[in-house]
DNA sequence: ACTCCAAAGCTGTAATACAGGTTGGCATTC
DNA sequence: GAATGCCAACCTGTATTACAGCTTTGGAGT
């Protein structure tokens, strides 16, 4: 399928195709190094400017991390480029932030079903710690965002799959755009105080391992954050 | 210089989010041109060596597109970058086959639930149409794939969901590739005529409108696909 | 108006230069 | 022999210049 993306008719791009074919053949795992610039010049007859454009390539997609005067280097595998990627689409209005939360409801539901039957004792703490951190800092938004945050990621790392935690990822760059929007529209403590006992709900059902109350409690904490996202006038 | 809270400290990065940022205070959409290399240059007191290579970095994520001679424009989203992505944790062994299967049945089960609802008449036709292109392509597997994974991509377009589309299309990458494992543990007639009456089956539920016949055809087409791949030996 | 063409502008690639960070090995010391 | 400190070779980051080939633009001619 890099056919297609290679086939551009340019340098780098046969050279981005070359540079993860070597990855490939030679089995290269995350943190092993790769040649350096001037070799791979040298090796596949390109000048530097294209290997250096296409190790740029690379490491925006996060498939390779540089930094300066060491070898480029195998990345793990990381959700920051399929942020962008999704940030890109609703800025320029190709995605709204309720299709986003229509596609997060439903990976998420299967995320807490996985997380109940699956996570570690140190998984289920973690999941309860954030929860509580989320009521303890209710007057500080940004850290209480980045608590939400944590326990939804927390939660996709208990499921055991990582393709769950890749995409709960891709959406935390823009939910964490947004997420000031849905805090302010919920004006009572009441609203305020709901949205942390979900939070608290779910890690409970986690904590006891029932998959079917966590799949309730992660449809309640849906229906109120849309809720709260509409009320507020977002698309 | 600006030194953007953005990255690592180097001006490529910071080039990439100046120009991201311009791309979003200018409210530019998928289409429009970026201003020229020589010109961003000169605005960002850098040397078009950086904007070039920022510019490559927004190309690999498919957030802008380059060609020559011709402005960069802003980019339509894409599901190539995350294909890459998703293909080079299954190449490091960081991401299994069978997860990429858990994930895809979990969006796919809500694929066909929307579908059911929302489709056009002219979305049930293509989707049947490729159902009944898959059957008539039974002697030539490349052509079957390919009929395959337009079935699929066409079911997440009739979901009204764009990223549902993105997700779908980020797993066919890897997807393409191992395929036709699964097609050669398909050794009999009667093997290979349940994967596409499964297919059959969830086209005339969609056709029909029926969200519950057609999530139960899809649950039938992931337990005998998985099965298939099990059987031919995939972790 | 319309067509056609040449000039201007733009990107693709190469080559060179140098500053500054990193690495590995060697010498020194304990 | 092991730990430490230091230096030279290597490597990446950025700038600059040059030129080929493609695209767009604007004007000349009809």
């Amino acid at each position: 399928m890099e056919q297609a993306a290679e086939q551009g008719g340019g340098l780098v791009s046969s050279t981005v195709g070359a540079i993860t074919r070597l990855i490939r053949e030679q089995d290269l795992m995350p943190g092993d190094r790769l040649p350096s610039e001037a070799t791979l010049a040298r090796d596949l007859q390109v000048s530097r400017t294209v290997v250096r454009e296409a190790f740029r390539s690379l490491a925006a997609m996060r498939i390779i991390e540089l930094s300066t005067g060491r070898r480029a280097t195998v990345a793990p595998i990381d959700h920051g480029a399929m942020s962008l990627i999704i940030e890109h689409g609703v800025h320029t209005d190709q995605i709204s932030i309720q299709q986003i939360y229509d596609v997060r409801r439903t990976i998420e539901t299967r995320i807490v079903t996985l997380a109940a039957l699956r996570r570690t004792e140190d998984e289920a703490r973690i999941i309860t710690d954030e929860a509580a951190a989320m009521r303890a800092s209710l007057t500080r938004p940004e850290v209480l965002m980045r608590h939400d945050l944590a326990f939804h990621m927390a939660l996709a790392r208990a499921s055991k799959n990582p393709v769950f935690g890749l995409i709960v990822g891709a959406f935390q760059g823009i939910t964490s755009q947004t997420w000031p929007i849905g805090w302010r529209s919920r004006t009572t403590t009441e609203a305020r105080e709901a949205m942390i006992v979900n939070h608290e709900r779910i890690a409970a059902a986690i904590a006891e391992g029932d998959p079917e109350r966590a799949v309730a409690a992660m449809a309640l904490h849906f229906d109120e954050s849309v809720r709260a996202l509409i009320s507020a006038g977002l698309t």
